[in-house]
This record gives structure tokens, sequence and C-alpha cells, in this order.
DNA sequence: GCAAGAAAACTAATATCATTAGCTTTAAAT
DNA sequence: ATTTAAAGCTAATGATATTAGTTTTCTTGC
């Protein structure tokens, strides 16, 4: 029935990630984005109500190939607790760093808003979770998840926004720090 | 000479700041700032150079008050370094958690322009590496207080973004995951 | 083949901002 | 009183998100 399609959700969503890596935030207008998918502004309005929507669907996707890298990289690991922690550590690490300008937006939702519901989002975390619970029994395997995740990301944004000025190894101290958070859990479950 | 002044670098911040926490980011115009100093927008020009170098100053405060409010806390705590670095933690996260917006775009510069240059910012940090020093040597002190913050930060962003949404306790989980960091650095200095 | 219909994109118009240029007011100093 | 300069104001500009209404082009039923 149509007309030749030319953009679709998927490409426009690509397109504007690309753009804001390349060019940062700041730069994304939607009259850019469409003269990126050789489109104009307003045709983008019948994929998505508006360009905030538009950057959700961006969060959304980067959330996913995150958290399907995360779990690739436990499942390529070696299968003892400390190769896999270190995985992921490693793995959450180099996807900062490969998109450094969208990876950072994931977390500035000061507008809660339109977020994925629990159940969906929260299960894909559960081989994660499993490798917690290996190194620190089931019971405390949340906890420490959570706590692993806020150290991996505290340092990737602190290392990305400029904040460890100071010299020395960043990727040695990355590897310490995550070295002594594991410790820190087995230590008290011995 | 000249003619009754209404307005001050220091209470356009400080309106900013308000007007953020209550209304969110982008809620904030220059329009809207103004009228809530009983000013027009184009006044505020003579104070800084655009929105964007408001916006910083806006940080730059934030980050000053967060500082000091760290060092205080060290200051007022019990001296031994668990309870100083436990009220260094617990510190930052009120902090987050009475400034949550602000907080929230201290880290969220994808653009490096105009940062407070290392020596002044990073000399204010010292009393904080001092603490760690006490409890893994000052050879590991920077990394140690490195990891401490990236913990602390990382746990309160993902906090504040809706990010720990499968229910326990937030309050006993960043005690124990803040203890369990401790631990671990411990354990490799003994 | 051809006409109808609807999907997909387009043009034009509007409203909100940030920013700039140039003008006006007021208070202090002579 | 007059001058002067600071501090704020009005008006204009340009960019951008968004909305309304129009045009194009493919498919489908005759």
């Amino acid at each position: 029935m149509p007309y030749p399609t030319q953009i679709t959700p998927e490409t426009i969503v690509a397109k504007a990630r690309e753009l804001i890596e390349a060019e940062g935030i700041d730069q994304l207008s939607l009259g850019r984005l469409a003269a990126g998918l050789n489109v104009k502004a307003p045709s983008l309005y019948r994929y998505f109500n508006g360009k905030a929507e538009l950057l959700r669907a961006v969060n959304a996707e980067t959330s996913d190939i995150l958290i399907t890298s995360l779990s690739e990289a436990i499942r390529s690991a070696a299968p003892h607790e400390r190769a896999q922690i270190e995985a992921l550590a490693h793995t959450y690490r180099a996807f900062a760093h490969k998109y450094p300008v969208t990876y950072s937006r994931l977390f500035t939702n000061t507008t809660p808003e339109l977020r994925p519901d629990v159940p969906e989002t929260e299960l894909s975390v559960l081989p994660l979770q499993a490798v917690m619970a290996a190194l620190t029994g089931e019971a405390d395997s949340l906890p420490a998840l959570r706590g692993l995740l806020a150290l991996v990301h505290g340092y990737v944004t602190l290392e990305l926004n400029g904040q460890f000025r100071r010299g020395g190894d960043l990727d040695q101290t990355f590897a310490r720090i995550v070295e002594a958070f594991i410790n820190g859990w087995q230590l008290s479950n011995d």
C-alpha cells in the first residue's frame, strides 16, 4: 500500500546514536538527524512522539546491548567466580569507553517517565546475579551485584568525565579496586 | 555610580539551583530564571556568557559544597579510619539525596570545556585521601580513594535513577557494600 | 490497465528559546 | 546641575521542536 519506506524506528535510533557519539548530544537536532537519514524532521514524528521519546529509545537500546554484552562475557569466561566477575567488569568498562556519550546518558533521567517495567528489565540481569551468588551465597547476591555495578559504573563515569586527573595507570587501578571489592565479600563470607 | 543592583552571580546561581531542583533541568529557561529574579533574560548576560557558562557555575558551586561537606564530615567523625570513611560515604550519599538533580548534573559533562584546573580542585580532595592512607598506606591511598568515590558515586547514581527496583533496604545495602570495600583493602594490606 | 485508498513523506506555520544590538534609567561624582 | 557609566530593558534574530494540512507513490480491487 504505502510508499517507499525510508526510515524505521531502528534506523532512526541507529543514526541518532551515531550522531550523538560523533558530535555530542548538544549537536543533535531533529533537523540534523533527519538530514542524516535523507528525510525531513517532521517525518520522524510518525515513529516517535517527539525528541524525548526518541532519546528514551536510544537509551533502551543502549541498555539492552550492554546487558547482553555482559551476559555474553560471563558465558565466555573461565568457569570461576573471579574470572567471571572480572570479565563482567572489564566488558562493562570497555562498553562505556566504546560508547561514552550514549553510555553517560543512560543514567541521567531526572524525570522517571517511561522506564521499562521491572519484570522485563530486571530479569535480564539474573545471569549477572548468579555469578555474584557463587561468590557471596544466594542471600547476599543482590546487594553484592548492586555494589559491583555501582563500583564499575561509578569508576567509568568519573573516568569519562575527567575526574581522575592526577595520573596513575587507570587500567591497573580499575583492576585493583574490583579485586578489592571481591576480596571484601569473600572475607565476610569465610 | 551605577544603578540599583538586583542580581549578582551568586544570587543567579542560587536561584538556578533552586529552580533546577524544584522543576527539573528541562524546565529551566533563562526567561524563567530571570523572572524568578525579577529581571529580564538578557540581563543575565552581564554576569554569564550564556546558559552553558551559567550551568557550569552551578556545577562548580555544587562541587565545592560537596567537597567541603565531606571534609567537614571527616573532621567531625571519631578518629578511626573506619568511622571516618563511613562518615564520608554517608555524607556523600546524603548530599546526593538532598540535591538529586544538581548532583546528577555534576557528572554529565560530555564536553570537557571549562573545568577547574587540576591544582585547585584536586588539592581540596587531599583530606579525603589522607583518610584512605590510614587504611591502605600512602602508596595505595589514591587508588583506594578513587575506588571509594567510584563506589559511592555509582551507588547514589543508580539509586537516584531508579535502577534498584527489586526491593531491599537501600540504606543497609549501602552500608554493607561500603564495608565490603573497606574490608577488601584491609585484606590486601594485612 | 486503471482508479481508489492509504501509508509515508513533505511544506508551511507556530511557539519557545537563547542570544545579540542598541537604548534607557538611575545613582554617584564633579 | 551636569556628566558618566553601570545595570537593566526592549526589540530583533536565528535555531528548533512541534503541529496541521498537503502531496506523492505504491498496492489492490475492478
